[in-house]
DNA sequence: CGTGCAGTTGAGCAAATTCAACGCTTGTGG
DNA sequence: CCACAAGCGTTGAATTTGCTCAACTGCACG
């Protein structure tokens, strides 16, 4: 129950640093071009809990978790944000958690200001902000509902989310280490690791290597997810 | 890990049946004038999971539970809904929670497709509508906090929740059962039982009777909080 | 007065955590 | 190129926490 927390060097406070894709005008405006991408090291600090929430994020390639820590030092990571994901969305103008890059990644940058401008004057960007706060929603609730289940059931439901995102049901490359998996489903990096083993054991996946899983037994896997 | 489920009779299929207090016209339109109220009794389902998602709810009096079921049983409630909150809100077309009066209780239904409608128009309303989505956001990733903890943690965490939230830090008034915390807590009723006897010998919470908590020592709640 | 429901309490048990040791890989400096 | 330290992951043993099962209380309602 310690989780620790590593972050290496904020890449300064980033002001839009390269590849000005700006925003495209007419009928079909969307969020996609609005931003400026930035690259991120492995482990280096996004935005911090609490800073002001400037921007809107969007992962280009990489992956970023998102977490909050308790003042005892637990941390529980809210997401994993794979490309194509939108992250730092807020309702207040801070941030209530905090974002690190898992690995390298290249992250697209969105005016939170110039959006929500937007989105007064183009009903069809209000829908899709209002899509991306209800879709993350969704992700919160079931999130929730990991949270409730066995040890068994977190890692097993854990592992088919990942699948169903990579859109591979054959096996998943994880980008996160196991304490941060731990982080994710409320459990601790050893139960995490003998749950596997478990599982490997049971014949449900198999794990070549350590951050590769292949699932082996689908239905297995779905029916410990509870 | 049982949870009772024990949904006593659904109020009809709520075409709207009492007091049609329409829609006002002009600048300042908003959510709350849109609906007509209608009352449920204790136990009833205002919708259940899986139904096409055609209102919006706003508590006018009484209390609502969200919640999911598993395949095995278990119950997890998603939010507690006080007078004021609204809860019905979805990213698809369908409920991905149910909804049941905890006591009996006024709630007002608003109908999406003129809400959607409307705020293609109005972008205060649409401005409304994120807010909804971005709030209830907010509150399922606090929720998602509370899991993580230990049970004294989770209860400590619940009352002082539920006595911010009736705006009254002398004592609150619990319209749910030990049930229902326990599902929203992720808990067994005899663990929250134990746990606010621990705390009403701890001398931080008394218990005049069971459904009414008067919290003595806010700090120490606080401090138990995580 | 009995029945049923909600809540509490106790004893034993199962699951997950804690603490500790160990193996493997990786990267670094001599 | 090798030696060694550091980080990550796995495994084992002891402990703790919360759960299960069961009995029991208080209260409301017929």
């Amino acid at each position: 129950m310690h989780s620790q927390t590593m972050t290496v060097r904020k890449s300064q406070t980033h002001p839009a640093t390269s590849l000005p894709t700006q925003s495209t005008h007419g009928t079909g405006e969307t969020i996609e071009f609005m931003g400026a991408v930035m690259p991120f090291a492995r482990n280096a600090e996004i935005y911090g809990e609490n800073e002001p929430a400037e921007y809107l994020y969007k992962i280009v390639s990489g992956a970023v978790r998102t977490y909050r820590v308790l003042n005892d030092g637990r941390r529980q990571i809210g997401a994993f944000c794979l490309p194509g994901d939108v992250f730092g969305l807020e309702v207040g103008d801070h941030h209530s958690f905090s974002a690190e890059a898992i690995t390298d990644c290249k992250v697209m940058l969105i005016k939170r200001s110039s959006l929500v401008s937007l989105a007064t004057r183009s009903p069809d960007v209000a829908r899709q902000l209002w899509t991306l706060a209800a879709t993350e929603l969704q992700r919160a609730q079931d999130h929730t509902m990991l949270l409730i289940k066995t040890a068994q059931e977190r890692v097993a439901g854990f592992l088919l989310e990942m699948a169903q995102r990579a859109r591979c049901t054959e096996a998943v490359e994880l980008p996160m280490s196991r304490q941060d998996i731990a982080d994710y489903l409320g459990l601790t990096i050893e139960t995490v690791s003998r749950t596997l083993t478990q599982l490997e054991n049971a014949a449900a996946i198999a794990v070549p290597t350590s951050r590769r899983i292949v699932l082996r037994n689908q239905a297995a896997l779905n029916r410990l997810n509870g």
